[in-house]
DNA sequence: ACATAAAACTTTAAGCTTGAAATATCCTAC
DNA sequence: GTAGGATATTTCAAGCTTAAAGTTTTATGT
C-alpha cells in the first residue's frame, strides 16, 4: 500500500488498485501536516481534535458508544482518548441520566473555548493544504466520494 | 475530523474543509476492512503488508531509511516493524555493504512467497470495496488525486 | 590526522489503536 | 421477581506511531 514512485503494473484490476493507492497517500500527507501542526502549534494530537471536534457538535453531550461510531474507531480507544481529555479539563462526564451504564460526555467551557480557537486554525491549514485544488475539482471530488460512501452503506 | 451525518456549515472556504473531510473518512473506511481482513484470512497486519508491498518490489533489497520515506512513516517506526517481520522469517537484514551503518532489508524466500499471496487477496478485495466507482470516475478521481500530490511535493 | 558535523539506524517514552475479555446495568420472558 | 440475554462501557495485551535522544559509522574541513 501506499506505492509511490514506481508505477503500478497495469492490467484489469489495477485502476481501482492505483486510486486506492493515491487516496490512501493523500490522506496520510495531509494528516501528517495536520497532526505535526497540531502538535507544534496547540500540543495536542489529532484523535483529541476529532473528539472535540464530534463534540463540539453535540453540545448537549454524546454517549461513549456514539462517539466511537461517529468516529470510526473502537470504543476502547474512545476511552482513553477521552480520559486524557478529562484530566485536561477539556471534557467532562456526566453519569445522570436514567441509564447507569451510560454516562454523556459534553466539551467543558475551557474545551469549548479551546476548540474553537484550534478549530479556526486548521480550517486554514485546510484551506491552504488543499489550495491549489480549484473549487470544481473540489466540488466534484467531494461528490464521488460521497457517492462512494452510500455506495458502501448499503454494503452487507 | 471524520465528520459524518451532520452537515458542514457553508460559508466560504468550507468546500475544502468537506472535501478533506470524505477523504479522510473514504480511506478510514477501506482501511478499517482492510486491515480487519488481513488479520481474519492472514493473521497480519496492514503495516506489515506495507513494508513487505515496499520490498515485493525492490528484490535487490531497501536501506532502513528509503523504507521510511517511502511508506510516509518515521524510522523508528520502521524499524519495530521490520524487527517482527525477521522474528516471523518473512524478512531478512544484511549488514554487509561499504557502509556499516546500513542494512539492507529484503524479502526472505517464504516472505516472497507469503506476500505474492496476500497481495493476490488484496487486490481483489479492492476490486470489491471500489467496485461501484466507474472506471471514469476511478481516472479522473486518481488524476485529481495524482495533481494534488505533484502540487504538494512542490511545496515548501 | 583530528575534531566536528552529518548520516543511518535504534532506543525510549508517551500516546493511539484494535479485538477480546471483564463489569456493570438494563430489559424481557417467564 | 428472577434468570438469561442484551447493551454500554472499561480493561487488557499486543502492536503501531511519533518525536526526541542516543549510538555507531562515515564524511568534511583544516
Amino acid at each position: 500500500m501506499v506505492a509511490g514512485p514506481l508505477p503500478v503494473p497495469s492490467g484489469p484490476g489495477k485502476d481501482r488498485l492505483r486510486l486506492w493507492i493515491r487516496l490512501l497517500r493523500a490522506s496520510r500527507t495531509i494528516e501528517a501536516e495536520l497532526r505535526e501542526r497540531l502538535k507544534k502549534e496547540f500540543d495536542t494530537t489529532l484523535p483529541r481534535f476529532d473528539v472535540m471536534a464530534a463534540l463540539y457538535r453535540a453540545p448537549e453531550g454524546m454517549l461513549m458508544s456514539d462517539l466511537s461510531r461517529f468516529l470510526l474507531v473502537s470504543n476502547g480507544n474512545v476511552t482513553g482518548i477521552v480520559d486524557r481529555l478529562v484530566s485536561e479539563g477539556l471534557v467532562a462526564r456526566a453519569r445522570r441520566n436514567g441509564d447507569r451504564r451510560t454516562s454523556m460526555v459534553r466539551l467543558t467551557e475551557e474545551g469549548t473555548k479551546s476548540f474553537a480557537t484550534i478549530a479556526a486554525a486548521h480550517e486554514g491549514w485546510i484551506g491552504e493544504l488543499l489550495g491549489k485544488v480549484s473549487e470544481e475539482d473540489a466540488h466534484r471530488l467531494t461528490g464521488m466520494l460521497t457517492s462512494f460512501r452510500s455506495n458502501w452503506e448499503g454494503r452487507e
